[in-house]
DNA sequence: CAGCATCCTCGTAGATACTG
DNA sequence: CAGTATCTACGAGGATGCTG
């Protein structure tokens, strides 16, 4: 997400309320591509950066280090290197990242809940609304 | 949040796991950067469309029309356009999109509770890791 | 008022090659 | 193994003008 986030500017008080301004802030966090991914992913456990790469497929060597990289920046993630020879690096959530990996999963939990649903709607919509793309 | 998200490939019971594959599901609705805001705009009721673009600093008409009428696809909110002159439309959010509103705003609430925490976070990292764009 | 159509910018992420 | 560096693309979103 940062979907090329120009930032909302956050005006205390403005007549953007004062409850959305919190939820721009988590899903500049989590709204990318990969964050959510690794978020449940590190859920499970500790892990490898090679077993990250192999848990998540389709992610680029590139974007994993990206996105651990961020998310240890907002402490979300703990980074332990052992300088070994190969070397050898563990991710693992810190009490923060645990938290928001809930918070995040209860989220997923509503998708599941309503997926078919959406669905369903989406299909209605197309057949009432024809000749959009 | 599609984030140019060219969608993570979703083999069920594959090495990502069974609970993230619903995450994704739900940031590709709600990761972008205006569906959140006008979800929790409508949360407070019904609103017309120069109501919204009033209440939602930042967003241009074009974004608006894209992002209810993708909401009002999802079944998330309804549309209701009276014929008058000037034409009047009121967007409200169906017992489904309200439920995902609630969802969202927990995790506003996340966010609340973490950002200083995550901001000194962040704080802690860029001195110890100068050099950094 | 509530859109639609068009053009353009710029950030996210993909691909590929190299290193400690 | 766990990265870094560079180049490129794609597409969400911004700006502007027009219409029923």
């Amino acid at each position: 997400m940062s979907v090329a986030h120009t930032r909302v500017t956050p005006q205390a008080g403005g007549p953007c309320g004062d409850d959305d301004c919190g939820i721009r802030e988590v899903l500049d966090r989590i709204g990318d591509k990969w964050t959510v991914l690794v978020l449940v992913e590190l859920a499970k456990g500790v892990r490898r950066f090679r077993e990250l790469h192999r848990a998540i497929p389709g992610i680029s060597q590139r974007m994993l280090t990206l996105t651990t990289r961020r998310l240890c920046r907002d402490g979300l993630v703990e980074r332990t290197a052992y300088p070994t020879i190969p070397p050898q690096v563990e991710y693992e959530l810190t009490a923060m990242g645990r938290s928001l990996a809930e918070s995040v999963q209860r989220l997923a939990g509503w998708s599941r809940e309503h997926k078919d649903a959406m669905r369903e709607a989406r299909a209605r919509w197309d057949a009432d609304h024809p000749g959009e793309a």
